[in-house]
DNA sequence: TAAGAATGTAAAATGTTTTCAAAAACACCG
DNA sequence: CGGTGTTTTTGAAAACATTTTACATTCTTA
C-alpha cells in the first residue's frame, strides 16, 4: 500500500511517516502543493494525505485538480483547527474525509482504514469500467458496450447490473436486490426482479438460455460470475 | 475472544474486567466515547460493551458511528435506570442488546453468551469460509468445494449444512433442525431431516456409510464434528 | 441374541421456484 | 391529451427441489 503525504510541517512529516510505515505503508512525501500534485499525477497511490495549508498551492486546489484530472485515489485532508472545513466536504472538492489538527494517531489509523475499506467497495469495484466477456460497462457514463456496439439499458437495468457487478461472486437474494436497487421494502411481486434479470441476460449474455455471467442460484437468488 | 469495554465509572470497570477476564476474555477498556470509538475502529473485537452515559461522546453516538462505518461487532449497551432505552433499540442505532444498571453478573454473562452465539451465526461464519477434511464451504457465495471441485447443494441442503457447522460439536435434535432450518410453520414428517442428512453425507463425506463429520447420535439427533 | 425402536435410503409422488412472453399499468414529454 | 418507452403484473410451462413411502439396516436393551 502506497501513501502520498503532502505536508510542509517537518515534525508532522516525521511522526506520520513513522506511524504509517509501522502500519505497513510505503510513504512518499511532498512538502508543497505543486510537487504533491505532480507526484500524484505521475505515480499511483492507494491513499493521499493532504494538508490544507501548503506552500505554492494549497491542499484544496490540489484536491480539486486531482479530481478534475480523474485521479480517484481516496484523499484524506488535514486541517488546522479553525479552518473552515465545509470547503473541503461541503463544496465537494472531492476529498473523502478530513482530520482536524491536532489529532490522535489512532484516529488517523481509523480513518485511513475506513477510507481504504470504502475505496475497495467503490473505486475498484464500481468506478471506472468493468469488463466481462465481450461486454464493457462504463459506470461513469452509464454505458454498456457489447462487441463494441452500444447496448441500451434502462436506468433500472443499469442499476441492477451495477449492483450485481459490485457484489460479484456473492449470492444475492431477491429481497436484497429489491431493497438495494429498487429501494422498496418488498412490495412489488418478486417476479419483477426475475423479469429484469431476464432482460439483462437477453441483452448481455452470449446465450441467454444458459447464462454465463448472471447466474441463478435456485432457492437463494442470483449471482454474478466474472 | 476480545472485548472492548467503554465505561467511565472506575468501580464498574474493575468489576467487569475481572469478571470478563475470569471468563476467558481479553479485555481492553476505554473511558470515554471518543477513545472507545477509535479503538473500535482501529482494532477488531468480538464484542463491545458500551455505556450510554460517557464523557466526550455518548454511547449512542459511538454506536451509530460504528454502524455507519460498517463495524458489525455485536454491541451490548449499558444504561442507567431511567434512561430511555427505546433510543438504543427502538431507534435502531444498531445495538444488539442492552442491560440496565445495576445488573447481576450472571445476567451479564447470559447476555454476552447469547450475543456471541448469535454473532457466530451471522458474522464469523456466515461471512467467510469453513473447512473440514477436503471440503471448503463458502457462505457468501453459497458454494461448497470438495477436493477443489464444486459440489451442487440445494438451498435447503446448504442451510442445513450451515446450521450444522454453526452448531458444530453440539448434539442437534431433529426438532431443532426443523425449527431452525425449515422454519417455524414447517411440519414435514420427521424422516425428512434424515433424508437430507443422508444427501449431505453422500455429497460431502469421504465414506457416507461411515460418516466422519455429520454423525448420528442415536436417540438424540445429529452432531457435526470438525 | 431377539424384539423393538431408531435410522438409512431409493424411488415415487408432490411441491416450489424460475423463466419468459405478453398484457397491463405507469411515467414522462411535448 | 396521446405517444413513447419503461416497469410491473400475470400466468403457465419447465426446471428443479422436497416430502413421503416403504423397506432395509443398525442400534439398544433386556
Amino acid at each position: 500500500m502506497r501513501v502520498l503525504l503532502v505536508e510542509d510541517e517537518r515534525g508532522l512529516i516525521l511522526t506520520l511517516t513513522d506511524r504509517l510505515e509501522s502500519e505497513g505503508f510505503e510513504v512518499k512525501t511532498a512538502s508543497d502543493g505543486e510537487s504533491g500534485l505532480s507526484f500524484a499525477l505521475s505515480e499511483t497511490f492507494d491513499l493521499i494525505i493532504l494538508d490544507v495549508m501548503l506552500p505554492k498551492k494549497n491542499g484544496l486546489d490540489v484536491c480539486r485538480d486531482l479530481r478534475q484530472k480523474n485521479v480517484e485515489t481516496p484523499i484524506l485532508m488535514l486541517t488546522a483547527k479553525g479552518e473552515t472545513i465545509d470547503k473541503v466536504l461541503g463544496l465537494k472538492l472531492g476529498a473523502d474525509d478530513y482530520l482536524t489538527k491536532p489529532f490522535e494517531m489512532l484516529e488517523l489509523s481509523a480513518r485511513i482504514e475506513a477510507l481504504l475499506r470504502r475505496s475497495v467497495n467503490t473505486h475498484q469495484n464500481a468506478v471506472g469500467t468493468f469488463k466481462f466477456g465481450s461486454v464493457a460497462v462504463d459506470f461513469r457514463r452509464a454505458e454498456v458496450l457489447k462487441e463494441n456496439r452500444q447496448i441500451e439499458l434502462s436506468a433500472l437495468e443499469f442499476k441492477l447490473l451495477q449492483y450485481l457487478i459490485e457484489h460479484r461472486g456473492e449470492v444475492i437474494k431477491r429481497d436484497e436486490l429489491l431493497d438495494e436497487v429498487w429501494g422498496y421494502d418488498a412490495m412489488p411481486s418478486t417476479r419483477t426482479v426475475d423479469v429484469h434479470v431476464a432482460w439483462l441476460r437477453q441483452k448481455l449474455e452470449e446465450n441467454p438460455k444458459y447464462p454465463q455471467y448472471i447466474q441463478t442460484v435456485h432457492g437463494f437468488g442470483y449471482k454474478f460470475n466474472s
